[in-house]
RNA sequence: GCCCCGAUAGUUCAGUGGAUAGAACGAGGCCCUCCUAAGGCUUAGACGCAGGUUCGAUUCCUGCUCGGGGCGCCA
């Protein structure tokens, strides 16, 4: 229950040609002002009244209850001064009843959907630029479950293909070697195959063998690809993303799904063999204006399939899922491969997964690249911050053993980097700097930790368990600030599902802490100078702890009691 | 050439068709006999350019400039 509805009621009883879309509260930007605003211009245009008039009207007219002590007009704005104590035990109340699933507005409850993302190439250790992609999609995939849908988040596998047979041709002793070999490997294998022909045409035919199902190869492939992927998804998981189902992209080379969809592009004379022997899409037949990204090719002139064949098919399997969500998170290079699925699904009279695009991460001189092995490894980075926080960690929490210091200093290294990336709209390049990026004050993840280990403080120190006292009491601006900030978070998480994007949640995550730390300086809670005060600030402590920990959750960051 | 995305303080990012555009880093000045100084207070500092729509545009539209991405056997 946000005070805003309760305040639109009474409102919208006394003008019925209003709804309540056309009343736009806020806070106002100064607490002097009064706890929440209404901006009259909708409603006044719909009156046909001048705004600071209707506004006057408003404040005359309507009956808001005792809730409500003032109404006071300041221009096309009606500032309501509230009964903060009444509103502060709904919020405090709200937050207490639904704990975990505050903020949840549950609109995913008992739908299913389909997630996939990170899929990269099982090549080489992930770098920071890939790790977007399975950073964005883990806090998706945290978003949706907590809007209550039954997710199932995929790991599509491109266990083949050109770069993956080179790979594979290169790793003569696979047995022998070792995940961390893997990206300077790839690197001269990729190398290799640019400079020696003969070595790229071992490549090609061993792709051949392997779609024909020779066994030697498909061990070969199997080999390697198992060694580094098993490699990725346990750096992955140092972020705490985890898979629900990989999918291999081998299994699609050949695949009877796709016969009516080629069925369908033959009917519409959109099939076709070029002069060298590839088939063809050409998507001019299917509607396309441009001719840029006209035709699409899907198999090669020896026969072995193309990523799109292949991923057409995969397509088709996860449509088959029949997910009332079913998103892929994709870099902004697969723009328009996304637009050309589309068309061709939508000739065949298919759907098609919703995509949400990011762009990349840079380095100072340009692009990273793991064929060139020029990126900065999703490890090293958590290494060199993990090494940054322990020292921290080791000179404050000394009461703590090694173990404990070092789990905290692990936290604190994946609040880092998760945050930095997250808080940023996935459509913005990203400039990667290490000294920014390792920052472990200002704007961060730790930031927030922070504020959750002092609220952990204060609740050991007050001995408080959080319950509600029956009277709820507050006195200053900055208690009802924060109180505000709490009811806030369920219009953030709308946001954050509208958006398809947790950046939203992040920046409320720092907001939130941020008015936190203006509460933990002005209000003293262990030494509050009345018994009522400090079991009411408690219960505010141990709500915004709650509110904070639903929304650390949602970016994947561990909150803390102790750091 | 064509198609997508971006441009807000020295830097990295938020944000909004309407009240005085928010933070952080960096720079200057302060605050630990006070629930964790990974903190707080304070000073200076910004909507790329040109048109248009609107009572009102940093926000919407068009053009330009700059940056990123893409455009037939890579994935």
């Amino acid at each position: 229950m946000s005070p805003f509805d309760t305040l639109a009621d009474p409102i919208l009883a006394a003008y019925p040609d209003l709804a309540r879309s056309d009343l736009a509260f806020s806070v106002p930007p100064k607490l002097n002002l009064g706890d929440v605003a209404l901006r009259t211009f909708e409603a006044a245009r719909k009156l046909k009244m001048a705004p600071p008039a209707f506004a006057q009207q408003l404040a005359a007219d309507v009956d808001f209850g005792e809730d409500v002590e003032a109404v006071n007009v300041a221009g096309p704005y009606a500032n309501f001064k509230l009964n903060r104590a009444t509103f502060g035990k709904r919020i405090v109340d709200a937050v207490s009843d639904q704990g975990t699933q505050y903020g949840s507005s549950g609109v995913g409850r008992s739908q299913k959907a389909l997630l996939e993302h990170t899929s990269i190439n099982p090549n080489a250790s992930p770098h920071v630029g890939r790790a977007r992609n399975a950073m964005i999609g883990d806090s998706l995939a945290r978003l949706f479950r907590f809007e209550g849908y039954d997710l199932e988040v995929q790991y599509y596998v491109n266990d083949i293909g050109r770069q993956i047979a080179f790979l594979v041709l290169a790793c003569e002793d696979p047995a022998g070697m070792s995940f961390d070999d893997m990206l300077q490997t790839y690197a001269d294998a990729n190398a290799r195959a640019e400079s020696d022909p003969q070595f790229a045409e071992a490549g090609y035919q061993l792709l051949k063998d392997i779609e024909e199902g020779e066994p030697e190869a498909q061990k070969r492939f199997r080999v390697v690809t198992d060694l580094c992927l098993k490699g990725q998804v346990a750096v992955l998981g140092r972020l705490g993303i985890k898979y629900d189902r990989f999918v291999r992209e081998s299994e699609f080379v050949k695949d009877e799904r796709l016969e009516g969809v080629l069925d369908s592009l033959r009917t519409k004379d959109a099939l076709f063999t070029d002069e060298e022997d590839r088939v063809m899409v050409d998507l001019k037949k299917l509607g396309r204006e441009y001719d840029e990204g006209r035709y699409v090719a899907l198999l090669r002139s020896n026969g072995s399939s193309l990523y799109f064949y292949r991923d057409l098919a995969y397509t088709m399997f996860k449509l088959e899922q029949d997910a009332s969500l079913n998103v892929i998170v994709l870099g902004e290079d697969h723009l328009l491969y996304m637009q050309q699925l589309q068309m061709i699904l939508e000739a065949a009279g298919h759907g098609c997964p919703e995509p949400i695009y990011y762009s990349y991460i840079l380095l100072k001189d340009g692009k990273m690249s793991t064929r060139q092995a020029q990126v900065i490894l999703l490890s090293d980075f958590l290494d060199e911050a993990r090494s940054r926080a322990t020292e921290k960690v080791d000179a404050q929490c000394t009461d703590l053993d090694t173990k404990e210091r070092q789990a905290i200093a692990e936290h604190v290294a994946v609040a880092a980097i998760r945050f930095a990336i997250l808080r940023v709209g996935a459509n913005k390049n990203v400039i990667f700097d290490w000294e920014q990026s390792l920052s472990f004050s200002g704007d961060t993840g730790p930031y927030v930790q922070y504020s959750c280990a002092r609220i952990a403080s204060i609740l050991r120190k007050a001995e408080s368990r959080g319950e509600v006292p029956a009277e709820f009491t507050l006195e200053t601006d900055t208690e009802w600030a924060l109180l505000a900030k709490i009811d806030a978070f369920g219009e953030v998480v709308q946001t954050a599902m509208q958006q398809r994007s947790c950046a939203p949640v992040a920046q409320y995550a720092l907001d939130l802490a941020r008015q936190f730390t203006g509460f933990y300086h002005d209000c003293p809670v262990v030494a509050a100078p009345t018994e009522a005060l400090r079991a009411s600030r408690s219960t505010l402590c141990a709500a915004t702890r709650q509110t904070l920990d639903n929304a650390l959750h949602l970016l994947g960051i561990q909150p803390l009691d102790r750091m």
